[in-house]
DNA sequence: TGGATCACG
DNA sequence: ACGTACGTGATCCAC
């Protein structure tokens, strides 16, 4: 057989499963998340390559040859946080479980052990695959040697051979480390040839080869800059390239005998999984020892509950108490009138499975109305509105586990309850395990269907406990309690009422439409010379650049890039261009806004109940879907005829629309506490051209419409996490320039300055970033070695705080306006939010208190060191109330 | 299923 | 110099 060797980069793998997972504990207190995340790896490896041998190399202590040689080795790397380094004992003692050799070697990185083994592994005919999160190890790549390279955390994994390296790169394997010898590595401190990045130590290489033939043919180099610094740096390149340089002769005392693996002995893991409290990996043990025993006994199936019937229900009515956890379970997605397949209730020792045909029962629809009856539930608004649509009510939920979930980590996109479970180490079937997914779906028998919803009841209550600690640690729980738990309501409220839009108004305009694309393609096709899909950017390049042979500007992944603002620079260069465009703008306005928006219009209604998602973005916003209500069409004038559909649901009411004025750059402000841009928002001036006079020097009444619009981008752009290239791309003007106007910015605005900098530090220190609520992203790339991701990182640092913050304030509003509504006992209602805008539809004798009232609320959800500023207009439809 | 494109703040 | 603006969702095409 075949022997075959993985190693592991045991650093690396836990630095990544670190910074990718949150902060678990076991009972002691011990971190876990390394561990964790390290042995879910771990596992999947062994199960998909089934290896005959495994090494796991680590770095030991911070001394090597490498820093010897060379002090400042390393020298820009943060510190591994304590929480990390105490894991990497907990990692060994799994190893030694697995009875998996392990390897550390003073003097030497893992690197060099890496680098050593897979050398001997070479020579002794063995395949090898190595396992990293480190771009470096691609040059031990062979037709022998494969290296999987995390990605996105250390969920997925890519593999490079020669010809994957040959593919990305255009290299040879060697000639990573000429690569890194060129471009040095921030990271790790070693400084390359200053001015050389990627994309110019690449050209070098394939033009020359290794870094010897780039400096021996210095004087060849194209472009006299280069030319100078190659040559005045030639001694940094080859030191870079010796520091790059994997030693592949370590003195290892462990034999390539000494790696050899046997499957390994569950009851010798599962004690150390037990310490651990992995649960989720205990029950994938035992799950394997129940295939291997062909028993097939399903794990879980200890869960008792009772379903209720009308025989036993008086009987289980007395047990509903306070509190408990409550899961309505909605079949499909989109939960509006859709049906409602039961509900789950689990307490301390009661579980309850109520099947759809039960609900009809008063002692629980009173328990469900009951405020006091306190319920934690799974996505409080799916639960209100599902039942709402069944005429129940429920209220009294004083916690979410979604959102729980998306409070301690909101960068998280998966906020299932089976994963949720599975982060506390607590096992529960997802629902695609349970339901299938795609064309296979289906509902399962009723007792499948009620021990899956009494299990995820169950999870939830004992969840509950541990969530709300977590938040605790993470400062979350008045932002959790205070402002997206009551959210929840509000926004279920505004979705089940729904907004009213006229169908007969799309139709006549999807009418007009219609005719304007026909003869927009009849056009385009007799300018082109042959009749073709103009929605296809794949076939529309083709006619574009080689047919008609326009100037490329850009190009895409796949071919050339069709994109507006390419097509706006070859307007007119074609008499085509202009018909794409318009057949483009019109084409999106029939299929995503006429077409699409009569498909969700309820025909007994004439309403459309779109479903705010409450944690799906980084940042605290909301979005908005099936169908998104949030980007209907307003910039364009053909679009925003859009808004004239969308209409009060009563006759003679109005459309009121309340917006905040310049909120992010107020928050900038106040946050960053700069003088300037706080004395500009306190004197009521027009923000742009105020910044445009400071920039430029001039007077305000000398600002010209170019300087305010380019005012405008840098403003934009500050709140972005500026960068010069961005600037120039928005503003079509040369990096240069782009950074002068960025400098001339931060000169003015020194406060704002000040800030970007501190709050890239702070996230680097504290790894996270929060707005004025505490709301908390993590960042964990901010350190990284990867420039992107780095850089990435950095503008979120900055963004992030901004837009997070005035997320908090608008909902902050909402929460409250709902709350004054009610006590005024106000017929007026809430019916959407679009991130800075808030729109009622409201009685026309209530327009004057409402004018006064929407305002009056919004300004004061929050007090800043500059005032908030909003405006309302109202009209008979949405597309009047600007 | 992922990429390209484009609608919004 | 490295490569980009921050945050979303829907539609269409092509694999």
């Amino acid at each position: 057989m075949e022997k075959k060797l993985i190693i592991i980069d045991g650093n690396s793998i836990a630095n990544r499963a670190f910074y990718a997972l949150p902060l678990l504990t076991n009972n002691e207190g011990l971190y876990t998340n390394a561990v964790y995340g390290f042995t879910m790896m771990l596992m999947r490896i062994l199960e998909e390559e089934k290896p005959t041998h495994v090494l796991v190399a680590f770095d030991a202590g911070k001394v090597t040859f490498r820093t010897e040689g060379y002090k400042d080795y390393k020298g820009t790397r943060q510190k591994t946080p304590g929480e990390l380094s105490a894991q990497f004992p907990l990692m060994k003692e799994l190893l030694d479980a697995f009875s998996i050799a392990h390897y550390e070697l003073p003097g030497y990185e893992a690197d060099d052990i890496i680098g050593t083994m897979s050398a001997q592994a070479e020579a002794n005919g063995y395949s090898t695959l190595i396992v990293s999160g480190d771009k470096d190890m691609l040059q031990l790549v062979s037709d022998r040697t494969k290296v999987a390279l995390t990605r996105k955390g250390i969920s997925e994994t890519e593999l490079y051979s020669p010809q994957e390296i040959m593919d990305k790169y255009q290299l040879t394997p060697v000639q990573i480390i000429d690569l890194k010898g060129l471009m040095g590595d921030t990271s790790d401190n070693i400084p390359g040839i200053p001015g050389v990045g990627e994309k110019t130590a690449l050209k070098l290489l394939h033009e020359f080869g290794t870094v010897e033939d780039v400096l021996a043919h210095a004087s060849e180099v194209k472009g006299k800059k280069l030319q100078e610094k190659i040559a005045a740096h030639a001694d940094d390149a080859r030191m870079s390239k010796e520091l790059a340089t994997i030693l592949r002769e370590a003195p290892l005392a462990i034999t390539l005998e000494n790696t050899a693996y046997a499957a390994y002995v569950a009851e010798k893991v599962a004690p150390v999984f037990e310490r651990f409290a992995f649960k989720s990996l205990l029950e994938r043990l035992g799950m394997n020892e129940a295939e291997a025993n062909e028993s097939g006994a399903a794990s879980g199936e200890e869960i008792a509950y009772v379903t209720i019937t009308e025989a036993n229900r008086d009987e289980w009515g007395a047990k509903l108490v306070s509190p408990m956890a409550v899961v309505v379970e909605v079949d499909g997605d989109n939960y509006h009138g859709a049906p409602v397949l039961g509900i789950g209730i689990a307490g301390e020792d009661v579980r309850l499975y109520v099947p759809f045909a039960e609900m009809n029962w008063p002692t629980l629809t009173d328990w469900l109305a009951d405020s006091a009856q306190k319920k934690w539930v799974y996505d409080a608004k799916r639960s209100q509105v599902a039942l709402a649509w069944q005429n129940i009510t429920l209220e009294g939920i004083c916690f979410d586990a979604m959102l729980a979930s998306y409070v301690s980590n909101p960068s998280e996109t998966n906020h299932q309850l089976s994963d949720i479970a599975a982060r506390y180490q607590m096992g529960l079937p997802s629902d695609e395990a349970v339901y299938g997914k795609g064309a296979k779906r289906s509902i399962p028998d009723e007792d499948k269907l009620g021990l899956h919803i009494v299990r995820k009841a169950d999870a939830v209550y004992r969840l509950h406990d541990r969530m709300e600690q977590a938040m605790k640690e993470e400062s979350v729980c008045e932002l959790f309690y205070d402002l997206e738990l009551p959210l929840a309501t509000v926004l279920g409220d505004m979705e089940k009422r729904g907004v009213q839009v006229e169908r007969a108004r799309l139709d006549e305009m999807g009418r007009v439409l219609l005719e304007k694309l026909s003869s927009l393609t009849v056009g385009i096709y007799e300018l082109a010379g042959v009749e073709f899909n103009i929605n296809s950017p794949k076939q529309l390049g083709e006619i574009l650049f080689d047919k008609l042979q326009l100037p490329v500007y850009k190009k895409t992944k796949t071919g050339y890039s069709t994109s507006a603002d390419v097509l706006e620079k070859l307007e007119h260069t074609h008499e085509i261009i202009p018909l794409i465009l318009e057949f483009r703008q019109l084409g999106k306005l029939q299929s995503t806004y006429i077409e699409g928006l009569k498909k969700e219009i309820r025909p007994d209604t004439s309403k459309i109940h779109t479903s705010f998602n409450q944690a799906v973005t980084a940042t605290g916003r909301l979005s908005s879907t099936e169908p998104n209500l949030q980007n209907i069409p307003i910039r364009l004038e053909e679009g925003r005829r859009i808004r004239q559909a969308f209409v009060p649901s009563e006759p003679g009411w109005y459309i009121l629309s309340a917006d905040y004025s310049q909120i992010e750059l107020r928050i900038l402000a106040h946050i960053a506490r700069d003088e300037n841009l706080i004395k500009a928002f306190q004197e009521g001036a027009d923000i742009h051209t105020r910044t445009a006079a400071d920039v430029f020097g001039v007077a305000q009444e000398d600002v010209t419409s170019l300087m305010r619009r380019q005012a405008k981008a840098v403003n934009f752009g500050i709140v972005y996490g500026i960068s010069d290239y961005g600037l120039s791309q928005n503003l079509n003007i040369t990096r240069k320039q782009a950074a002068e106007f960025i400098e001339r910015y931060f000169a003015v605005f020194q406060g704002v300055k000040r800030y970007m900098e501190t709050s890239v530090l702070e996230a680097k220190k504290a790894g996270y970033v929060t707005t004025l609520l505490s709301r908390r992203r993590y960042l964990p790339d901010i350190n990284s070695r990867n420039f992107n991701l780095r850089s990435f990182a950095e503008r979120t640092a900055m963004n992030t705080p901004i837009q997070g913050t005035a997320a908090d304030i608008i909902k902050l509003a909402m929460v409250n306006m709902a709350k004054r509504m009610e006590e005024a006992q106000l017929a007026s209602r809430m019916l959407l939010q679009v991130h800075d805008e808030l729109i009622f539809e409201v009685p026309e004798h209530e327009l004057d208190v409402m004018c006064r009232l929407v305002p009056e609320v919004m300004e004061s959800a929050l007090v800043l060191d500059v005032p908030l500023k909003v405006d309302v207009n109202y009209g008979p439809s949405w597309y009047e109330a600007k």
